[in-house]
DNA sequence: TTGGAAAGTCAACAATACTGACATAAATTG
DNA sequence: CAATTTATGTCAGTATTGTTGACTTTCCAA
């Protein structure tokens, strides 16, 4: 009895209620829903959609990348990935060359048109996170920072900078 | 210059640079991923996905919540979300009843079976997010809030706790 | 009593994901 | 060198989740 009302207390003082775990979920749902909902309005006068944005963000970020790296990170399979490889290369906004070492590879990068609306996207998705940024702080955005990093798979953590 | 100078050191120490912005722009994407593919391996199992986990999330989480809220929390279309409340009631795990004050409202809640599954779920993801708090403490996970609060659409705020 | 809001349904379609099977080329290994 | 493995690409079929548009039923409120 004693116990479990000091339990109930250190877990309170650590936010690991029930309820503060579940509003930290809801967070999590409407925070990624406005976090994708710019790139996504845009994205509407193209036929493109998030997982063009998602490939050319990850290309863009890490330029000469193999496919079977951005498969790794976008967690999809190559038949989902390729699909939309083939139309940003058939629409020239991706350029896929043969690997210089292992010529079995594709190194992946973007053409002055991807760079462009790549720009674009990107952009509305900054222009969101610097304001939230700002208006929460320095402290705060560490901490949003190490809480994100501690919810992903570590494994994951090889693709960030 | 010196103004150009100035505001550069001032964006840095806000953590506002590009590069640092689009670490958090992928922190999102990984967290996210991170977050719900625990409820994912579960649903395997069954006929279910993803917007079945989130209906049966916030039904629980408001009882008796009618369909146009629900509707206004999710952001879907209600012929899409038609159709994942049609087989949830189907297979009664969810109670459709016509409202009281107004009747052509529907009053949604979970039944047992309902609430058993949304239990489970809730459970895998609780673990990580518990596991990620405890990790990061108390002060982060009150960045980790305020970030996400503003990064979201202020007017879904009134759907939180 | 009539207009409009809330809810439900049907149909067609689009984006994104999956599995499975197979092809090609190139690197690696025995 | 021959056999195997790896990286990539492609085709076919299917599932989930989303969309628009059209229509009906119910029923509250002016």
């Amino acid at each position: 009895m004693a116990n479990h009302t000091k339990a109930a207390k250190a877990e309170s003082l650590l936010f690991l209620t029930d309820d503060q775990l579940l509003q930290g979920i809801e967070l999590m749902f409407f925070a990624y829903k406005g976090f994708t909902s710019d790139p996504d309005q845009i994205l509407q006068n193209y036929t493109y959609g998030r997982a063009h944005h998602r490939a050319l963000h990850f290309i863009n970020r890490n330029p000469d990348i193999t496919v079977s790296t951005l498969l790794d990170i976008l967690g999809v399979t190559k038949q989902s990935l390729n699909r939309v490889l083939r139309q940003l290369v058939k629409d020239k906004l991706v350029d896929s060359k043969v690997g210089k070492r292992d010529r079995r590879e594709r190194n992946l990068q973007l053409t002055q048109t991807g760079q462009e609306l790549e720009r674009s996207l990107s952009d509305a998705q900054r222009k969101r996170m610097r304001a939230a940024y700002k208006a929460a702080g320095p402290d705060a955005v560490q901490g949003f920072r190490t809480v994100l990093q501690n919810i992903m798979d570590p494994q994951m953590k090889i693709h960030l900078d």
